[in-house]
DNA sequence: CGGGGGCTTGAGGCCACTCAACGATAGTGG
DNA sequence: CCACTATCGTTGAGTGGCCTCAAGCCCCCG
């Protein structure tokens, strides 16, 4: 499933700090791959032998419960860097939302490189930082907002993340979602039918997945900071 | 409101790897001090200059909607280092559930040691690594468990680590734990009694706070893992 | 002994879930 | 090019799990 682009991209943006140098020296870079829409790039509790940045498209990573039950964690989206744990096995599931295209980085071959550069270790601790501080303040979504709180707060981190411009163009469908909100799908789209109903957001196109912020205050006022 | 004890304990469990050598070389312990019960120890979005570890007692930490809604994020007990964070300030509150003995270390001296030790940087790392590791599976809990499942999840991770024993003397009320739970004090009292009355557990004495496990098998059975 | 906090239990309500139907869209193969 | 199908999203009706409100008990502590 993996078809291989290019081992050293022509115009690669930097990662986490590794300059030309350090990263020729090394050859951290394993190269760029590309995943189809739905495809596993990898399995929870499977051994952590690489580390990813999305150059293009979007990924979920989640939990399963046994019963089927599914909490996604984070959305990787363009840029992100995602995969680094360490433990020596993931402790989620990713997949690819869309097509997508990830640059692979050895893991071992970074760690080695993070002994000797001080930069590069400083960035995977900030790394490791800025998840931990996602992670807190979801648990505080997930425990304590309401449906049209949590679907508010998530078009807002979205649109922070996603978009330079005033249109969100989601990559995820409304089940995932839900499984990043802790609702259901349905309560979801109906959240979003409230909110353009009130004119907050509208809809562009008919496929339901880009949306326009029309009162970003409103919506910023809909969930309530911490 | 602290009281000082002493500064330097006769005999100090180990934190981070810090040796006797390094520690006296740098000063990195600022001491020993006492948070009576219900005590502010620090508040979210304070500078971070100290990180604590529990020697007595028990802590929360919580996140606060601006309505009041309360999400706690980590239980700190005894041998528990809490506060480290790598941005420059505190992103929960923490209080002293119990009246609760706290050792206190300078993060400037902390970080001053780390440079020079790779022991203690690792320790540093592997428990932001840990806390990370208890959000995201907080994050499941509170996204997708039921309340029964919660509360079950909740006595096998305090059997866990409160007690060598099958005695479970929680330290905090119910509102705490239903506020870490995502649940209210209502609900989670509800579940005790469910447990209590299949035999899975007892209640030791009239406080309500000490708890047997009777079935700790069928206990985990009801915490479906993920 | 009086007051207050912590816990339990009951009754009722509500928000989100479940189940279902329906329309629209995109992808597929004839 | 056009069914055909599967996927996605919306919307409605009804249910249910958890919340809200309330009362009452017990224990601790002044």
């Amino acid at each position: 499933m993996l078809s291989r682009i290019s081992t050293t991209p022509a115009k690669a943006p930097p990662i986490l700090g590794l300059n030309a140098a350090s990263a020729s020296q090394t050859r951290v870079a394993a190269g760029e791959f590309s995943y189809k829409k739905g495809v596993e790039i990898y399995g929870e509790k499977e051994p952590a032998t690489y580390v990813y940045q999305v150059t293009s498209g979007a990924v979920r990573s989640y939990k399963l419960l046994s019963d089927g039950r599914r909490q996604i964690g984070a959305f990787h989206l363009v840029g992100d860097i995602f995969g680094l744990e360490n433990s020596d096995v993931h402790r989620f599931t990713a997949e690819a939302i869309v097509d997508t295209m990830l640059r692979l980085l050895k893991r071992s071959s970074l760690e080695s490189v993070a002994e000797r550069d001080a930069l590069v270790a400083s960035n995977l601790l900030s790394l490791t930082t800025s998840n931990l501080q996602h992670a807190e303040d979801h648990m505080l979504l997930l425990g304590r907002k309401t449906a049209l709180e949590r679907v508010a707060a998530f078009l807002l981190e979205m649109d922070r993340r996603l978009t330079p411009t005033d249109i969100i163009a989601l990559p995820m469908c409304r089940r995932d979602i839900a499984d990043y909100l802790g609702l259901t799908l349905e309560t979801v789209s109906r959240a979003l039918s409230n909110l353009n109903g009130r004119g907050i957001l509208g809809f562009l196109g008919p496929s339901q997945r880009q949306i326009v912020l029309l009162d970003r205050p409103q919506l910023a006022s809909l969930d309530l900071q911490n």
